[in-house]
DNA sequence: GACGTTTTAGACAATGGCGCCTAGTTTTAC
DNA sequence: GTAAAACTAGGCGCCATTGTCTAAAACGTC
């Protein structure tokens, strides 16, 4: 009976210890089996089951499956999108090392972001459930890949700006960059394989040495010239 | 005991024709259903429904649900494969015009292969079974995608040896090839919409001249140079 | 028109999941 | 220490679905 008494994951120790314990424990139970099941095969007993959870707690604190579900969108996604924003807040701003900066980037990226296991459940839950669910597509969409590329867009028009790149179109840019970093792993990605740090950072190393090969400083100033040539631009 | 008179794939028309017409029937009422729902969600009676067939019948053609879905499966992935063989055939095989052949190369591909019904289906279903199929993940990443590269990965070489493209590596630059393809088009192609054929050709173009700019001749006969300096070498 | 095959519609048991309820136990608050 | 709240285990009704079965009907062939 009692297979396993994991106390869940962590607790903040303090009135609603217990409470808040078993939220959090459903959510990641269910996380689990929804991502792995999808929502019409996964059953509620087996969540609780995951979450070391009676099936009547539950349905305690979500009235039903459906509520269930989108708290748990909302929980990945609020996770997912914070650490969107603290990647994308360490985006380099200096011209200097370019390359460098620019492959530890994406490297955080693809593993803070893209490759880990929100990034995987985002992706995989609004393929399955998007046409179910627009309202969870159009959100995931904006919030996570749109809001992306709209933040790349501009981040890379202030290294534009600064000399440091040639860019037509900023947009297209933005997505061009993704993809490249991206070119490497989505294979891996799509199912379950965790890319090695290995992996990682020659999957930056390719994608951004072709990306600074389209949107690099052109060939005269690239071979051989200091990056402080248009210094003032910054 | 007189299970199956299937008589493999197709003919010509003359006794059976029903049965054909209504195995087809079944195979795409199937494939649909199956996309939406999933394979759990997805019942046989809407899929009799949709194939506007008696639910006996798909249990008569097929032993069980599992069966049914294996032979969409397989059905779908037979299609696809013969039409990215296709694609993959009108490669441009010459140095000149080498943007406009791309990029009609890349909207064909886009087109036919991946933003097209089969190409959606098959990724959906792999990210929604594949953990329960994982034969059914192999043989999609070695059909699919992995057909894809490596023939890309040969396709670019030959361009290269043409003098026509400057690549280090073959793999990567054609993983970043499909990568570049898509970057435009994969938040549209994810969920149900479709293209429309403007925004197929911005797409390719805008891939084309990425990928150009990163693996296309040096920039010292790139810029204002005649694509006939080095004639000879088409 | 007769015959065999295929399809159809509906009924059928079996299964399994959802959501509710209750009785009993543990945890938390005061 | 006691009362309230939360949790557990299990049972229960309900409903959808799967897969089987049967009798009637449609189809094609001779």
């Amino acid at each position: 009976m009692n297979d396993r008494m994991t106390p869940a994951v962590r607790m903040t120790g303090h009135s609603q210890r217990g409470q808040c314990a078993k939220r959090m424990s459903i959510l990641d139970a269910a996380a689990d089996v929804f991502c792995r099941q999808g929502f019409a095969a996964a059953s509620i007993d087996e969540i609780a089951a995951v979450a070391c959870v009676s099936r009547q707690t539950i349905y305690n604190h979500y009235r039903e499956k459906e509520t269930l579900f989108v708290a748990v969108v909302e929980d990945v996604m609020n996770r997912a999108n914070a650490m969107l924003f603290s990647v994308l807040s360490a985006f380099p701003d200096n011209a200097d090392n370019l390359e460098d900066d620019l492959t530890a980037f994406v490297i955080r990226l693809n593993k803070n972001c893209i490759c880990n296991h929100d990034g995987k459940f985002l992706r995989k839950l609004v393929q399955t459930e998007g046409e179910r669910y627009p309202h969870l597509f159009e959100s995931w969409r904006q919030h996570g890949p749109g809001k992306l590329t709209t933040a790349l867009s501009a981040l890379l028009a202030r290294l534009a700006q600064k000399g440091a790149l040639v860019i037509d179109d900023f947009d297209v840019a933005a997505r061009q960059f993704v993809a490249l970093s991206n070119a490497d792993l989505q294979m891996m990605t799509l199912f379950g394989g965790t890319p090695t740090d290995a992996e990682l950072e020659k999957a930056a190393r390719n994608a951004v040495r072709t990306f600074l090969r389209a949107y690099g400083r052109p060939a005269a100033e690239k071979f051989g010239a200091e990056p402080r040539l248009t210094a003032l631009s910054g």
